[in-house]
DNA sequence: ACCTGAACACCGTTCAAGT
DNA sequence: ACCTGAACACCGTTCAAGT
């Protein structure tokens, strides 16, 4: 009976996905939640749905909720799995009195970037939701990487209070410039290839021109406003906050 | 009849709406806007159903469509009227060269802090939708506030390009503050007002602690990552910020 | 002109039932 | 143990029909 009897599918449904050949569970939390994000970097988050994400597994959308307790338990999911990228690698080595804080404040925000940057449609989840705890503040939003941040802080000339000065400094920079960001990034749903209409001659962009002529300050300044500077400006006020922080480390 | 009221439609979106004959008419864009903030303000972003806001309004779902084009339509109106409230007030006078463009950014920011503070659930749409334009940045996103913000800065002392630049990381630093600011804020939709169960002695609490073992300065700072600051916080935020453009104005 | 009844396609979620 | 069929309550949205 407990022996993994290699049976083959009923054939009375298209072959979906592999079933438990081996033995191994055809479904878990972490594929789930993996495909979860799949599809909302795809196709955006009103895309989610657990019948959509079902089909994606090639299981009836009942199937998930023995793994995941809502939609909004899945939604969770996506954000701690997502955060836990954060960790600091396993290869880095161990916290030094003589490392650089500065060096590891660089490295986390370019890897917080890079995160918001590859999941634009998914980091406004990390930045929006309600974090668990009053002591976690988004987008820096998992014990560990909180931990990690006090630990180097504190043990590279910073006191403990201002540590938490720095995490909470750290933690609005990222959130505001990342936001600001991935909201210009056109990584519109466009399920619907906009179809050919003859009948309207570019109607946005006569709305656009007509409302310009009202503010002659953007309208000149079109071109500046809509260029794009994120990454620049983003290493600029990195470097504007590490200074800051500096000076609050050494403050009398 | 055509007596010209001055009112002010800012409205791209539809104008379609006219009054009912001599009553007033039952329903107009704007009241259902209102209505609809104000549901979201009391029960959060996803009790804002048509069928519940046309109950608010003693009228059936399908009314709502005479006024809106859609669910996304309405959010979007709910964006535009909150964000018509930063502009500037009718007593302020005309911009003038003497004009202090350190006392209108201090203003306009606490505006925008006063916006956020008493539209909690409401914020996030002004900070996640994606702008019309990309020369409207959240959560400044309205034509005319950004003609406002660039004309006050350009006519005091910063050339053009500058007051660009000013506009980016004016705009960084309040999403980031108040994002921040209000997902501390404990506005949950808490529509079940948590059943006393008395076989659960305090669960989230334990918790907590059982995690906090393995984060030795996380647990030793709670009470100090618990403070709330944010007060004290944006205010200095913003005078650094007021210092680094003041800084970039006069820069060479 | 404005509102509604009825209907459609689609949700999240539960639960007894299948294998 | 894991998945599914069927069902429920609830969505957004359309449209012919009422007044």
């Amino acid at each position: 009976v407990e022996t993994p009897t290699s049976t083959e599918l009923e054939s009375a449904h298209t072959a979906r996905s592999a079933p438990g050949a081996l033995g191994r569970p055809s479904l878990s939390r972490e594929q789930i939640i993996e495909n979860a994000i799949d599809v909302v970097d795809r196709h955006g988050l009103t895309a989610l749905t657990m019948r959509r994400l079902g089909q994606e597994l090639g299981v009836e959308a009942m199937s998930l909720y023995r793994y995941v307790n809502s939609r909004e338990d899945l939604l969770e999911g996506i954000v701690d799995q997502m955060i836990a990228q954060l960790h600091l690698r396993p290869g880095h080595a161990p916290l030094q009195p003589t490392d650089d804080w500065q060096a590891y404040l660089r490295w986390l925000a370019h890897r917080v970037r890079e995160l918001a940057r590859t999941h634009p449609n998914a980091f406004p989840l990390i930045a929006t939701r309600h974090p668990a705890a009053p002591w976690l503040r988004p987008p820096l939003r998992s014990l560990r990487v909180v931990e990690d941040f006090l630990a180097m802080l504190s043990s590279t000339g910073f006191n403990e209070i201002r540590a938490v000065t720095a995490y909470r400094a750290f933690s609005s920079f990222l959130l505001g410039h990342l936001l600001l960001e991935i909201s210009l990034l056109d990584t519109q749903p466009s399920s619907a290839p906009e179809p050919l209409d003859a009948g309207k001659p570019a109607a946005p962009h006569a709305e656009l021109s007509l409302d310009l002529a009202r503010f002659p300050h953007v309208k000149r300044l079109e071109a500046e406003l809509s260029e794009d500077r994120a990454a620049a400006e983003f290493e600029h006020a990195l470097e504007d906050l590490l200074n800051r922080l500096n000076r609050l480390m050494t403050e009398q």
